[in-house]
RNA sequence: GCGGCCGUGGUCCAGCCUGGCAAGAUAUUGGCCUUCCAAGCCAACGACCCGGGUUCAAAUCCCGGCGGCCGCACCA
């Protein structure tokens, strides 16, 4: 933790404004569990359609959505079944709680006891008098925590159901259907983005950690004899920071910088594909307002790795609350869940290749977990100036676009006003109207939600119809004709055009 | 799950030790005022996490639960 000050004060914005807040909370709150109010609900939703501009859309790749809720067949197949669930045991004098199949791996130097099951466990834990590693004391039995929420599906008699703990099983699923979608050609994706529910043990920090999380992921498929990215070319300039699986096992802190072509040149990185999704993660996150001297790709070391995995980087940036936290993952899935589900459901997964031979596409991921960008979007934003908070939101990213604003309540100002924010709903803009207190207060409480711009209606524009725009990052002002107002304000929206070409200075 | 600290209007917080009308700031709403950055005045709204116990009396003391933060464990 470096400064738990501003994750308290984000998170008190969050609430008071309508950010987000605990669910529950009218029956004292559950942890794991988030509640997202109308400013966080655009928010969150403008980071979801920015994710689909840049892993999506311009490379034309598929869009898919699958149930929450799987049959139990689904996660037998995929290892989730297996690798979802701890044995745990407890100390009856520290009460300190263990890892089952470490303890026994320490004591007997077995291997992979996890996968040996409950009944193995429990033996070898009396075959040789496990206790405590801690204070020595007598361990209880042996409990099993499975991570997935489990359910049942019908009324009676009923299959059992499992509520998914990653979206990416609905892409293999349906592989063959988005294969042939896709003209059966390779390399082509799959991408989904939906909720996710994992049955944390203890769930903290907020946002960061929840039992119930909404995931954005995608599933490219590939022949790995040709494994190249055709935009590999758009990206492999691009200098990123790398802790690399070797530096990492030797404790070296100080990331590499490479650029992404070297990196894959080097081996650090597995394929081009993987190192492609690295690069359009990086541009992605800077679009979100987090600096690259802010970010990070970490890698996995095999034992921290998932059991479908043979390469995971996780992009991390740099937080002032949390420190280095995870964003994304990045991970070479091979073809390791295709292969599950042929052997599971006797599906051919198989694709043919030119020359005659089948083979099982292999797998690049990269998944966001979209609530701590929401989370990392707002403290990245977060800023004092003159004892006011505002959040410097990218302003295609702010939930409003536009605050219109009487100069003061009298003398026709407030319907002339009406008569502008009419105008800019018919635009299409999302415009906050505020004519309460004095009009300081109105540009503080705008700032405070991210507002890129405020609109002002003053004496001036009774006689010319023009009004003034003030920038929330600079509080500098322009005047334009209220007339130009939409079309001029949707293309600083997008990027277009800076704030000084939106009228002359005032 | 274990241990430590904590839980009071929308938000932030005082009061708790030593039981006795729950204070303040800010926000919000209405009114007056107001020609550009949380101005001022008047008014209103609004709180002791939940349950049990002790007591004439509990925000305060005790027990249990829930929630939050930190540490340990966990985070596939």
């Amino acid at each position: 933790m470096v400064s738990i000050n501003i994750y308290d004060k984000v998170t008190e914005i969050a609430k008071r404004r309508g950010f987000f807040w605990p669910s529950f909370e009218i029956y004292g709150g559950l942890s794991g569990f988030v509640t997202y109010g109308n400013l966080g609900t655009k928010l969150k939703r403008n980071i979801e359609n920015a994710w689909r501009e840049f892993f999506v859309r311009r490379q034309g790749f598929l869009e898919l959505e699958a149930p929450i809720i799987n049959a139990s067949r689904v996660f037998e197949a995929s290892g989730h079944l297996d690798h979802f669930k701890e044995h745990m045991v407890e100390c009856t004098r520290c009460g300190r709680s263990f890892r089952a199949d470490h303890l026994i791996e320490e004591k007997t130097g077995l291997e992979n006891v996890e996968a040996m099951g409950g009944d193995a466990i429990r033996e070898l834990l009396a075959e040789h008098e496990i206790r405590c590693p801690r204070c020595g004391g007598a361990l209880k039995e042996p409990v099993m925590f499975l991570t997935m929420f489990q359910t049942t599906i019908g009324a009676t008699g009923g299959e059992v159901g499992y509520a998914r703990p990653e979206a990416a099983q609905g892409m293999f699923l349906n592989f063959r259907r988005g294969f042939q979608q896709a003209r059966e050609k390779l390399p082509f994706a799959l991408a989904q983005t939906g909720k996710v529910l994992r049955n944390e043990i203890s769930p903290r920090r907020g946002m960061l950690r929840l039992r119930e999380f909404t995931i954005m992921e995608l599933e490219l498929f590939f022949d790995p004899q040709e494994p190249s990215c055709p935009w590999f070319n758009e990206v492999s300039g691009e200098e990123v920071s790398l802790l690399t699986e070797e530096m990492e096992a030797e404790g070296e802190k100080t990331p590499l910088k490479v650029s992404l072509g070297e990196a894959v040149e080097a081996g650090h990185i597995l394929t081009e594909w993987q190192a492609y999704f690295m690069g359009v993660s990086k541009r992605f996150i800077s679009h979100l307002g987090v600096p690259p001297d802010r970010q990070r790709f970490r890698a996995h070391l095999p034992e921290e790795r998932s059991h479908y995995s043979a390469q995971t980087y996780d992009h991390e940036v740099l937080l002032e609350s949390w420190g280095w936290t995870e964003i994304a993952g990045h991970a070479y899935r091979t073809d390791y869940d295709l292969k599950a589900h042929q052997r599971g459901s006797g599906v051919d997964m198989t694709v043919l290749r030119p020359d005659g031979t089948r083979f099982i596409p292999h797998v690049v991921e990269p998944s966001f977990g979209l609530d701590r960008l929401l989370y990392v979007v707002l403290e990245s934003s977060y800023q004092r100036r003159k004892k006011r908070d505002i959040l410097a939101l990218p302003r295609s990213l702010a939930p409003i676009n536009v605050s219109v604003l009487p100069l003061v309540t009298k003398d026709g100002l407030s319907e002339k006003a009406a008569e502008v924010r009419e105008l800019l709903l018919d635009a299409g803009l999302v415009v906050a109207y505020d004519e309460s207190g004095s009009i300081g207060r109105r540009y503080a409480r705008s700032d405070e939600v991210g507002t890129p711009l405020a609109v002002t209606i003053d004496y001036d524009t009774l006689e010319n119809d023009t009004v003034t725009i003030r920038d929330r990052d600079s509080w500098s002002q322009v005047r334009q004709r209220i007339a130009d107002l939409p079309g001029l304000l949707r293309r600083y929206l997008k990027g277009e055009i800076e704030f000084s070409e939106l009228g002359s200075p005032v």
